[in-house]
DNA sequence: TCCTTCTATGCAACTCGTTGCATAGACAAG
DNA sequence: CTTGTCTATGCAACGAGTTGCATAGAAGGA
């Protein structure tokens, strides 16, 4: 159940309403903890009812109302339980290595097309990270010196961006690998593929 | 719904019973995708439903019968169509990095302990994985030279190792920066922070 | 004999997360 | 004045995944 920990974390940064949560879970939050408005406004709801939120109506011009949300005491201490205990470190669920490992029984040609497609997606978030970075941390804009809720979000982006690069090189092993195999000559008959 | 596709390559690659598969779900396959036995006995039968697999009652002496799954035609056709749709690239969810931005509103020790416990877990995740690279892909007793389906495993275990890797220097980032942090005093008051 | 462990399969209840659909205020363009 | 877009919130249905519990055969040890 991070989701709540990650709005309880992205509420203290910043108060604000279910719909900018979704925002930031396009960007910086994002980048590491995904939802969607659904499932953000459910959670939102449910958070307010335990007493770890509260909420303010605030008028606008120019746009409908919105809710504010903030961090109650409560919350504050929901977290804080949150991390104190310890967790399992994240199991993966990649996609792409299902198919890379599929591709023993099939087209190697369609592999190739998908893994240049992630790898093209994979340079775009690396590009844009690294904007941020700049913008943010790096760059002449940034606050200088940075303080410690800063200096946290800097080195989770740094996670992020070596995360990006690490990932564009192991697709460039990838088609390496692929091609090699496809050079020789007709890809050699895998295993368990029975006999035509 | 990418499970039923995990479990159809596991079964081209080697017919097995829904124990097997766990088991293979704890290790190999398991690198990149995890499932526990529950889903696995379930998604089995549906496929079996639905006509993806087949099924033969196999009696074992020393142990209890067990169900051999085997990836019937259809499968066969449902795992092609699949690998020729392109999909997305996978959203993250990484509670660590949540933990980590949540500690600008906490006590940095606790934070200390946790990643330093992640550490040690990714450094034995990656001595499995060079074990197991040594034993089936580059040691004395592996096979050479290796077939498509092999090397195609190998470069999935080689994605593995490059993350465990990058997790592992990001990590030392991590405390890097919070001792530095902790060091020349008190932490400054986190942005949001209410004044006491 | 009883207890534990390993293999092997499964149900029931629940939470988490996605998808499709719906509503509504405010504004801008045609 | 209708249409489209952006902000803002929500319901209903479904599918994915987890947790707890239950059963049972076979083996080995106390």
């Amino acid at each position: 159940m991070a989701l709540e920990h990650a709005i309880l974390v992205s509420l203290l940064e910043q108060p604000g309403s279910g719909y900018e949560l979704a925002r930031r879970f396009d960007r910086s939050i994002g980048y590491f903890w995904t939802a969607t408005h659904q499932q953000i406004y459910r959670v939102l709801k449910r958070m307010e009812t335990d007493g770890l939120l509260a909420v303010r109506e605030v008028a606008q011009q120019g746009r409908p109302d919105k809710k504010e949300y903030s961090v109650a005491q409560p919350g504050r201490a929901a977290l804080s339980q949150w991390l104190h205990e310890p967790i399992e470190p994240e199991s993966l669920r990649h996609d792409l290595a299902v198919k890379i490992r599929g591709a023993a029984f099939d087209d190697p040609a369609a592999l190739v097309r998908e893994v240049e497609r992630h790898r093209r997606a994979h340079g775009d978030r690396l590009a844009r990270y690294l904007a941020g970075e700049l913008r943010d941390f790096t760059g002449p804009q940034a606050p200088a010196p940075l303080d410690a809720g800063q200096e946290l979000q800097h080195v989770v982006l740094r996670g992020g961006i070596a995360y990006e690069r690490m990932t564009i090189a192991w697709l460039d092993d990838v088609l390496t690998t692929v091609h090699r195999l496809a050079a020789p000559g007709p890809v050699p008959r895998a295993p368990g593929t029975p006999p035509d």
